[in-house]
RNA sequence: GCGCCCGUAGCUCAAUUGGAUAGAGCACCAGACUACGGAUCUGGGGGUUAGGAGUUCGAAUCUUCUCGGGCGCGCCA
C-alpha cells in the first residue's frame, strides 16, 4: 500500500457496491478519489455518487449520503461527509495518513513507482536534430521533454527505449559535406577564397560556421592532399564525396551526444536514416505497402488558396494516407525517382514497430504539427493498427534577457548554442524551467529569471527545500548519531505527535506523489512533475519557517527524542520524494546550496 | 483559402483532464530574522477564463460561431 489513493479508491469502490448493487463497471471506472482542493473538506473526495447517478436512477445527493453512512464504518477514515452537488469528502484517521511516511522510508526513491504502463514497450523519440552543427536553443525544450517523458512513463511502468533519429541522409548533409570540404581545402592551402569556392558549390555555400575548422584539419591530417585537385581547388566531388560527409557526420553527432551528455541526456538507440536508405529499406517497404493496396500512382489536387508559382499536375507515387485518417495521400518519390523524407521516414517508423514497440511517441517541434496526420496514418498501415503513434509538440521557446529578446540569428556561428546556455545557467535549471510550461504552449524563458536565487526561479526553490532537509538531517547525525536517523531505523518510529496543520500538509502532499506519476505520465506531460516539486517545496518551506516564530516548533528538540525522530522521518520522507522527482526531471539534488 | 495548436490577474504560468469559491510566482502594499542556512515565511488588493450561443447535476476544459496570435499546406528535412 504505497498508493494511498489508489487504496482509498478500492475502498470507495467496494463501500459503493454495497449501496449500489447494480454498478456497472462503467460507472466504477469513472469513479475518482482526489486530493480534496480544501484542506477544510478534508484529505480526499470523490466524485463516486455523481457519476453512477445517471445509470442507478437516484439523486446524486442521495447516494452520497448512503455512500458517505457506509464509509464512516471503514477502518481508515475517520469522518465521511456528503458536500456540495454529490462529492463525499473524507477525512482519513490520522495514523492511516501518517502510514505513508515508513511507506516511503522503506521504498525510497521507487516510492510513486507505478504500473499504469503495465510493461508496455513504448519508444520515445526525441531530439533527432540535423547532424549539421552544434544544438542550438531551438533543440533544447524537445531534449528535456522528450528526456523527461521517458523518465517519467519508465517510473509509471512503461518499458522504455529512448531514442534518436539521425538525418543523415538529405541534401542538407551533402550541403555539409561541401562546407567541410572548404574546410579541408584551407587546411592543406587553397588559393581559393571563400566567395570563389561558394561559387563552385551547387546551391551555394552553407554551413559557414567555424565549427567545422577542426573537421577539416581531423580531414588533412588524415589524408593529407589526396582528396583534393593537384591545384588544391575543388575536385569532383565523386572523388571524395562519401570520405568527408561520412567523417563530417560522424564528427558532427560525436558533438550532438557531448552537448546532449552535458544536458544530461543520454539515449539508448541512433538509427541512421541513412543506414535504412543503403538496406533498401523504404524501397523493400513501399513494395509491402503497394501488395497492400496502399500505394498507386496519381495525380494530387493543388492546394486550395494558395498555389505554387510552380506547381503543374505530376503523376506521382502515393501512400493512401486519406485511408487512415489524413487530409491528402502523401508522396512517396521526388520526380528525379528518388525517396522522399517521408518514404524513409515510414520505413524508420516500420522498424520500430518490428522491434516490437506497441506505442510510439515522437517529440517534435510544433513546424512539424501537419507531418503529424501522415505519420499516424503510416504506422497504422504498416502495424495494422497493433501499434499507437503519439506526437508531443513543443511550441517555440523565447529566450529574453531582463525581457529583451536575444536575437537568434541564423547567420552561422553567431547563433546562442545549447552549449552556451548550459554554461551560463547550469543543466539543472535549464531542464528543469524548460519543465515548467505545457510543451504545447508557447514559453518565454527568461536567462536573468533562471540565474536568480529566489522563490520566482522554481529550481533553486526545490533545491533549497532538499538542501534544507539534508542540513537537519546532517544536525540531527550529529545531535542522535547516524545510525538512529537511518532510514530504516525512522521507518519503525512512533508519529503520534505529527498532528499540526503544516506537518499534516507536507503528509497529503507526499501521498499525492503516485497519483501525480500516474497522471503525468498518462497524459504525457511531465511538466505537472515540476509543478509537484514546486508545491511539495513550498510546504515544506511553510514548515521550516513555524520554527522561525517559536523554538518548540523547530524539527530538533534536544529533550524531546521521540518527537525529534518523528519530524525528522517527515524531512527524511520529503527529501526522498524530492529526489524522486527530480530524477525524473533529470535534475540532480543538491545537499547544501552555495 | 484549408488544417493543426493557442488565447486565463498588469507580466510569466497553473488548474488533479468535466468538479466545489479559477490558483501560484513576479510586480505593488503591509508585516516577520540573538537562524535546525531569511536564497525563507505571513497578510492584502488584483478575474465577465478574448466574445456570443449550446451540451448537463456542473464548463477555463466538450460542440459551434466570431475576433486575435503561432505553425503548416506536392517532388525540404
Amino acid at each position: 500500500m504505497t498508493d494511498l489513493f489508489a487504496a482509498l479508491r478500492a475502498r470507495v469502490l467496494h463501500t459503493l457496491q454495497q449501496v449500489l448493487p447494480d454498478l456497472t463497471e462503467e460507472a466504477a471506472s469513472r469513479v475518482e478519489v482526489s486530493p480534496a482542493r480544501d484542506p477544510a473538506h478534508g484529505d480526499m473526495a470523490t466524485n463516486a455518487a455523481m457519476v453512477t447517478a445517471k445509470a442507478a436512477r437516484r439523486k446524486p445527493a442521495e447516494i452520497a449520503a448512503a455512500l458517505a453512512d457506509a464509509l464512516r464504518a471503514a477502518p481508515e477514515i475517520a469522518e465521511a461527509t456528503p458536500a456540495g452537488p454529490g462529492f463525499v469528502n473524507l477525512r482519513l484517521r490520522p495514523d492511516a495518513l501518517r502510514a505513508v511516511l515508513p511507506a516511503i522510508l522503506r521504498a525510497g526513491e521507487a516510492y510513486g513507482d507505478g504500473s499504469a504502463g503495465a510493461g508496455q514497450k513504448v519508444n520515445v523519440e526525441y531530439v533527432s536534430a540535423n547532424p549539421t552543427g552544434p544544438m542550438h536553443i531551438g533543440h533544447c525544450r524537445g531534449a528535456v521533454v522528450g528526456d523527461a517523458l521517458a523518465n517519467l512513463l519508465a517510473k509509471a511502468g512503461y518499458a522504455v527505449t529512448k531514442e534518436y533519429y539521425i538525418n543523415d541522409a538529405g541534401a542538407q548533409v551533402t550541403a555539409l559535406a561541401w562546407a567541410a570540404y572548404w574546410r579541408y581545402l584551407q587546411a592543406i592551402g587553397t588559393p581559393l577564397t571563400e566567395d570563389e569556392y561558394a561559387n563552385t558549390v551547387p546551391g551555394g555555400l552553407q554551413y559557414r560556421g567555424d565549427y567545422l575548422v577542426p573537421v577539416g584539419n581531423e580531414l588533412a591530417a588524415r589524408h593529407g592532399a589526396a582528396l583534393a585537385s593537384a591545384t588544391k581547388t575543388a575536385a569532383p566531388p565523386d572523388v571524395w564525396l562519401a570520405t568527408v560527409r561520412d567523417h563530417t557526420i560522424a564528427a558532427m553527432m560525436r558533438s550532438v551526444r557531448e552537448d546532449l551528455a552535458a544536458l544530461g541526456v543520454v539515449q539508448d538507440v541512433f538509427t541512421s536514416e541513412r543506414g535504412l536508405v543503403e538496406t533498401g529499406a523504404a524501397d523493400t517497404l513501399i513494395e509491402r505497402l503497394r501488395g497492400d493496396g496502399l500505394i498507386y500512382e496519381g495525380v494530387l489536387e493543388p492546394p486550395k488558396g494558395k498555389t505554387p508559382d510552380d506547381w503543374e499536375p505530376r503523376p506521382q507515387t502515393l501512400f493512401r494516407a486519406t485511408r487512415f485518417g489524413d487530409d491528402v495521400d502523401r508522396p512517396l518519390r521526388k520526380s528525379d525517382g528518388s525517396n522522399t523524407y517521408f518514404a524513409n521516414d515510414i520505413a524508420y517508423h516500420a522498424d520500430k514497430v518490428e522491434r516490437g514497440f506497441t506505442l510510439l511517441i515522437d517529440v517534435l517541434g510544433a513546424d512539424h504539427g501537419g507531418y503529424v496526420s501522415r505519420l499516424k496514418a503510416a504506422v497504422a498501415a504498416v502495424s495494422h493498427g497493433t501499434t499507437a503513434l503519439e506526437a508531443v509538440l513543443c511550441q517555440i521557446v523565447h529566450v529574453v534577457r531582463g525581457g529583451v529578446p536575444v536575437r537568434m540569428s541564423k547567420r552561422a556561428g553567431s547563433y546562442v548554442t545549447l552549449r552556451d546556455l548550459i554554461d551560463e545557467v547550469g543543466k539543472d535549471a535549464v531542464r528543469f524551467t524548460m519543465l515548467t510550461r505545457k510543451a504545447d504552449a508557447q514559453m518565454e524563458f527568461d536567462l536573468d529569471a533562471v540565474i536568480a536565487q529566489t522563490r520566482d526561479n522554481p529550481v533553486f526553490y526545490v533545491q533549497y527545500a532538499h538542501a534544507r532537509c539534508r542540513s537537519v538531517l546532517r544536525a540531527a547525525a550529529e545531535m542522535l548519531g547516524a545510525a538512529a536517523i537511518a532510514d530504516a531505523a525512522l521507518a519503525e518510529v512512533g508519529l503520534e505527535s505529527l498532528t499540526a496543520e503544516p506537518e499534516l500538509a507536507v503528509i497529503r502532499r507526499l501521498s499525492v506523489w503516485p497519483r501525480t506519476v500516474e497522471g503525468a505520465a498518462l497524459a504525457r506531460e511531465p511538466h505537472r512533475i515540476a509543478f509537484f516539486l514546486y508545491d511539495l517545496a513550498a510546504d515544506f518551506h511553510m514548515l521550516w519557517n513555524r520554527g522561525k516564530d517559536d523554538a518548540a516548533l523547530r524539527f530538533l528538540q534536544p529533550d524531546r527524542r521521540e518527537e525529534t525522530l518523528a519530524r525528522l522521518v517527515l524531512v527524511a520522507a520529503t527529501a526522498t520524494v524530492i529526489r524522486s522527482g527530480l530524477a525524473v526531471m533529470g535534475a540532480a539534488p543538491v545537499e547544501e546550496m552555495r
